[in-house]
DNA sequence: TGTACATCAGTGAACGCGCGTTCACTGATGTAC
DNA sequence: TGTACATCAGTGAACGCGCGTTCACTGATGTAC
């Protein structure tokens, strides 16, 4: 049953991109690993060839989805040039689609209270998954000086993480969409 | 065994108070029914007696978190008037002592991404708070019209509940604290 | 290039464990007369 | 007001279940000669 290397390769990034997918919509605590690796078309049993811990999976699993983040908005943001580029990054995080589709959409997000008590290996990858995710948005508030810059930038995230987090908590539809409006509205303001 | 009335009445409000402190620090998935018995001095079999399900708790408890947290803001801001009010409830929500104490603070900080996959009850219940926050915040916005103050509340909630969140991911704890920082002074301008 | 052997990806049963929930039981409280 | 009985808060054992993790095994892949 020996698998290539190739192939084990590729098993193992499919069983990260699956778990960075199932923990965004069902959240950590409460995804198994044999539910997840029936989905990747595997048995439980394998998943130590790879991994060494379920703790292990979530660190590069958050990584990969901080990286599909990153991208989406870098590429959002592209050839648009300061207030422009922002609007556009928003447009992208800021929306009732990110907010119905948790699954592809800003770990920080669906996870944010589950990271905050993730131990410290999750937690760094985090850290540096938002670091970079200011250092996006302070690229488009040049105007200002890079520290201040840099202080715009951290609390748009901060109001963009808020936002889709609360987004998907509120079971009034039209209140969810106006906070996702009134966010929006607020950045592009400010 | 059986106790009192009174007894009895106290017991339960005993129940959803530690349920309240440990689902905010542990987390509702990971906080079980027997631990909490216990930690309120009871054994776990008598939990049916007050509550049809753990479901049914964490309404309760995010219910009793929510109206803590309520007026704590109001008094926070209480014999202030617009802006200053607004500062001083910023100045208890946004500041690393709440980051600190997830265990006596929000809910929806230091459960949001949970709070957005529980059932529609628990939700309901969260809806209406975050409601009641915004009304609280938008009181103060008092230089501009109710519909326009109300929205500004709305961003503003959401930034906070980001912020506190996002800042007990970090591991770093200067750039935890200067994110606080960067979301009072960008609500506090605006 | 071909052969013999070591490696190891994946299987599926099994591990101990803690979960939410149920239940028979105890004995103090509440109630009906 | 006192007595007899029903109620029920709390106990602790037990329920089925799913969890993360381990392990003996299989057989294809990789490697050494």
């Amino acid at each position: 049953m020996r698998k290539s290397k190739r192939e084990t390769e590729e098993t193992r990034k499919r069983i990260v991109e699956m778990a960075a997918d199932e923990f965004r919509q069902h959240g950590i605590a409460t995804s198994g690993i044999a539910d997840l690796m029936a989905a990747v078309g595997l048995t439980h049993g394998g998943f130590y060839r790879h991994f060494d811990s379920k703790e292990q999976l979530v660190a590069e699993a958050a990584a990969a989805a901080l990286d599909t983040l990153l991208d989406t908005l870098t590429s959002a943001a592209s050839g648009k040039k300061g207030r422009n580029g922002l609007k556009a990054a928003l447009a992208a995080y800021v929306c009732a689609e990110h907010r119905d589709n948790p699954r592809d959409g800003c770990p920080l997000a669906a996870l944010g209270s589950e990271l905050a008590r993730s131990d410290t290996r999750v937690r760094d990858v985090a850290t540096t998954g938002f670091s970079r995710m200011v250092e996006i948005l302070a690229a488009h508030f040049d105007q200002a000086r890079p520290a201040e810059a840099r202080k715009r930038a951290m609390a748009t995230a901060a109001a963009m993480i808020g936002a889709v987090t609360m987004s998907r908590v509120l079971t009034d539809q039209k209140l969810s969409d106006s906070l996702l409006q009134a966010v929006d509205e607020s950045i592009t303001r400010a």
